[in-house]
Formats: structure tokens, C-alpha cells, sequence
DNA sequence: CATACCGGTGCATTTTTTGCACCACTTCCA
DNA sequence: TGGAAGTGGTGCAAAAAATGCACCGGTATG
């Protein structure tokens, strides 16, 4: 698309923080994309960057541009895949963030069955937490975001939604193990394996405790939840988890109990886009089949 | 905006049908217009029209760009809007489908509203029934919507509703202007003047008409509701209207009594713009005012 | 069967873009 | 304090791209 190369330039000049450094990388003169980006200025009708002793800087109008520039980039893509549908073809990329808890079997089974169908889709997959996966909606930077209790939801546009218990998680041989269900107070006598403080499960689990008077001491916090698990299965502690990131068949030698409601509440799993936006057709797709196996 | 002229060039292909009138609007010859569309093309990686014998047409996938140009040119005008708020200045332009009896009262007085606040904003005002209100929309032909009783409202995003009871419209002496409301069957003893079929008024009618197994012929016919005001003025008919196409206080020579709503139900007036479009500032500012208005 | 459209193309010309060399300025550090 | 290493900006000639002109081959239309 060489009549939008002039915003390649803009977001290259974004990236660097100066025209010398981005014009490296736009395989162009210095002076050549100097004088292109004061000719765009010019047409625009206002400067959108501002010109440092070190470099130059987006000003407020060119935030606004740039933002303008991913949404019309991101809708032409979406155009190209849904032209190349049209001739039969079925190519396109997914990116998606989503929590940790989706990455050791639900995402890698659900891309596996997709790209059964569809071979030349391609996937990148990040993980994000709570804040970061609809930070990355509004960059552009994702398509799909599935999260486990997002932080706020302004720019989430939600496609699908499903209730998530917390489950206690815990050697096949620990004492309650072979409970149908656990209260929380059993469970803080045991030590525990708990996620750091930004995940959703945390979050309920603080506020849970915090509604019977008490407070979460746990014997390992961790950001990664095969810590939490591995932690579990050898030892006497007790971590905790929601079932779209646990799979009973896999690990025989675990058990995966259910909290009672009434002392967590659990909480939502929620498949969304950014607000607004018309997503791709494999983007599209695959969140449509997304949102039929979480059902 | 020079990198985005090969859109206006695309879509006078589209509008002309063929490359040299095409080329007369855009000031340019036809053999360098052809290739600049061949180039387009290429880049793109597919053809977007068809070429017929008697000149070029979209295809499918001209469609879909067709779309994205829109699109993309209204974001941008979102955009200047934005950054010219930034700078302090509000200018704008407001373009609406409305229904026809918006026009003596309403509109006028709220554009008048805005206008004193913001007087460096311009309107365009398009009468459009129920469907081509809506057309106007999905086209980029409007930006906000106000229509009674909308068709379908697939591509339509509610900003606000109000119901408005069906109204008749007589002159003051007539013989029924005293009451405080009125049954659909007294009206019927007297001549008629109604909206043709494309109205809503005339549509919530014939459905009740059709519920106490009467059929309305009407003495009189028209698609102008100033005609329907005025016919009634001068005579013993009786016409029909909604409230906000009325005003009391400027006709002490009419009457307008409203129709019981256990015979007509009446409708909901709708303020809306395109699913999922993000609307320039001034629209925005003004569709609020009006949505303020009608409540 | 002639005419009047249509889109497409080779080539000379015009317009635009680019690269080079250099300027003015700020920051940083010896 | 002064020079080196950054920064963005500019005049000018060379390179590249876009354009206009003249013309081709085709198809409807009367």
C-alpha cells in the first residue's frame, strides 16, 4: 500500500523518537522523510509532532492521528481477509491476549481444532494480565483478548461470557482431596500456593477472606500458575485455579475441588474485542468457536 | 489529504461508471486515471471492478473497500474535528436524515440552539423515510438519524427513543376539537387526509384501522405533511400527526387532540447513527442536545 | 457497417520525490 | 570552556514517478 506509507513513516518517527533513527528504518534519506512528514503536517492542517532539543514527540493531535492510523490500518486488513474469503482462500492472523490460566490446555486445544480446518491462519498468542490485555486491545496490538475478571472494561467490547468457580487444586493424596466441595475456611489450614496479586483469582480470594475476618497468608505467591500446580502436587499445600486451566484426565496424580459459592463467588471469564471494532473474518471465526467451547 | 486521492478517484469510478467521466471530475486524463487504478489494484491484490463493455462496475471486493473508504474518510473527519476542539476551535458539520415531521418545528429550533453556541458549525438536513433514513446511514450519506418508526434497525445504534402518541389534526372548529382524546372511530365519520404509505403515522393507522376491521380511505392522500396540516385547516377533515410536528402556541387556529391509545398505539421516535461508528465532536455534541431535547 | 463509446498502452514530458552536502541549534562530557 | 555528537531543517541537482498525448483493439448501437 504505497499511499499509506506516509503513516508507516509517522509510526516509525513514533517508535524511534527521531526522524534520523526512523529514517534507518524506513530504508529513506533523513532529509527525505523530514520533508515528507512537513508536507503530511501541512496537509493535515496542524503539526502532530513536537520538535525536541532530542528528538520529536507525538503532540495530543498526533495521538489522535496515530490512533486514527492503527484503527484504519487494522480495517484494512480486516478488508483484505475478508477479500481473500471471497477467492476461496482462507489465510489470516489471530492475535489474541489472554490470562495465564487459558495457555496449558484451552487455548492450545481450541488453535490445534481451528487450524484443523483452517491451515494457513496464524496465531500469536500473548499473555496479559488483568489491565494489560485491554491495554493491548486499544494499541492494536490484539484482536481476541480472554480474561478472567478484566479491570474495567471501557474499551471491552464482550462477545462471550462464562462463570468460573475457584477450584482448590491439590495432591491426589492430600486429606481433602476426596471432598465433592470445600469451604474456604478448611482450606486456609493448610498452607497455601497462591497467584501475586493481579490475578483475578487472587482478587477473589482476598475478598473472600477478607469477608470472614481474615487475611491470605500464603506459604509461596508466584505469577506463573504451573508454579502454583507443581507447588500442589508435591506437597501438602493447596493452590487454587479455575477449571478452563485445569484438565483432570491430564494429571491423575492432582485433585481439583471446587470453593462453595457462597464463600467465593467466583467469577467471569470474558472473551471480548476492542468497542467498536469490526474484526477480521479469522479473528472472527475463531472467536465464534471460541465462544462455543466455553459453553 | 493528496494520499488519499486515489479513494476520491475510486469512488468516481464507482459514481461515473467509467474511467473518462470519471477522469473529468478529477481533473485528470483518463489514461493516467486508468493507471492509477491498475496500480491500485495491484497493490491491493485484486481487481475491484469489473470491466464491462460499457465501462467498470465494483465487484465484490470493490464493495468491501468501497466500505473501508467511508469509513476511513469519516474517521478522519472525526478526527480534524477532534484536533480542532484541541486548538480551541469548534467547527464541524452535522449532516441528518430525519423524518419529515421533524422539520417545521424541531429541528429548526435545536440546530438554531446549537448553532448560537457553536455558530462555526453547519448542518445538512435530508427529509428521508423510514428506510432511506437508515440507507442514508449505512452509505455515509448522514451521520445521526431521526426517524419515526424506523424499518429494520440492523445497521442502527439507538442513541435515544421516545414514544409520540398519534395525534389528529383538525381546525378549531371543528366539531370533535373540543374533547381531551379521541376514539379511532369518531374520526372515521369524517373525511380523512392521510401520509401515504411510506410514513409511520400512516402505518401504526392502517394497522389499526385493520384491528377494528375498518379500512381507511382517505379523502386525501399526500407525502407532504404540510399539506395534511393545511388541508385539515381549512375544512372538516381530520388529519394525523405526531407531537413534535406540532406546535400549538403557533396555531391558535388548529386543534390537535391525541388518539387513544387502546386504538392506536402509537410509535417511538428514534435518534440514532451506524452501528458502530465513532461520531465526529459536533455530532456527537449535537445529537446529545437533541436527545436532551426530546426527553 | 459506421459511429461512438469503452479500457489499455508506448513514449516524451512534466512533476514530485529523493539524496547529498551543509546549516543552526542543543546537549553532554572531557 | 570548547568540541563532539546528537537533533531538525534546507538548497540544489539527480532520480523516480506521474501525467498527457496519440493511438490500439474491442463492443455496443443505430
Amino acid at each position: 500500500m504505497r499511499h499509506l506509507l506516509i503513516y508507516d513513516m509517522i509510526e516509525a518517527v513514533h517508535r524511534s523518537g527521531s526522524i534520523r533513527k526512523a529514517a534507518e528504518d524506513t530504508n529513506i534519506t533523513a532529509s527525505a522523510l523530514n520533508r515528507r512528514i512537513q508536507a503530511f503536517e501541512k496537509e493535515f492542517g496542524s503539526e502532530i509532532f513536537e520538535r525536541l532539543p532530542r528528538g520529536m514527540r507525538l503532540n495530543p493531535a498526533g495521538e489522535l492521528l496515530l490512533h486514527h492510523i492503527r484503527l484504519q490500518r487494522q480495517d484494512m486488513a480486516r478488508v483484505h481477509g475478508q477479500v481473500a474469503d471471497l477467492s476461496g482462500i482462507r489465510r489470516g492472523h489471530v492475535r489474541i491476549a489472554c490470562s495465564q490460566a487459558l495457555l496449558p490446555y484451552f487455548l492450545p486445544r481450541e488453535i490445534s481444532k481451528y487450524r484443523a480446518e483452517f491451515p494457513d491462519v496464524t496465531f500469536t498468542v500473548n499473555v496479559r494480565d488483568r489491565i494489560q490485555a485491554e491495554r493491548d486491545l486499544v494499541n492494536f496490538d490484539s484482536d481476541l483478548a480472554l480474561v478472567f475478571e478484566p479491570a474495567h472494561m471501557v474499551d471491552f467490547e464482550v462477545l462471550h461470557a462464562v462463570h468460573q468457580p475457584v477450584m482448590a487444586v491439590m495432591s491426589a493424596a492430600h486429606p481433602l482431596a476426596g471432598q465433592q466441595i470445600l469451604r474456604l475456611r478448611d482450606c486456609l489450614e493448610y498452607d497455601l500456593v497462591l497467584p501475586a496479586s493481579q490475578f483475578g483469582v487472587r482478587l477473589l480470594l482476598d475478598q473472600a477472606a477478607a469477608r470472614i475476618g481474615r487475611k491470605l497468608e500464603p506459604a509461596l505467591e508466584t505469577d506463573s500458575f504451573d508454579m502454583v500446580r507443581h507447588f500442589a502436587a508435591y506437597g501438602q499445600s493447596i493452590g487454587f485455579q479455575i477449571p478452563v486451566g485445569l484438565n483432570a484426565l491430564a494429571r491423575p496424580e492432582m485433585a481439583f475441588v471446587p470453593i462453595a459459592e457462597r464463600d467465593v463467588a467466583g467469577g467471569q471469564l470474558y472473551l471480548g474485542h476492542l468497542r467498536g471494532r469490526t474484526l477480521p473474518v479469522a479473528s472472527l471465526k475463531f472467536a465464534n468457536q471460541v465462544a462455543t467451547a466455553l459453553s
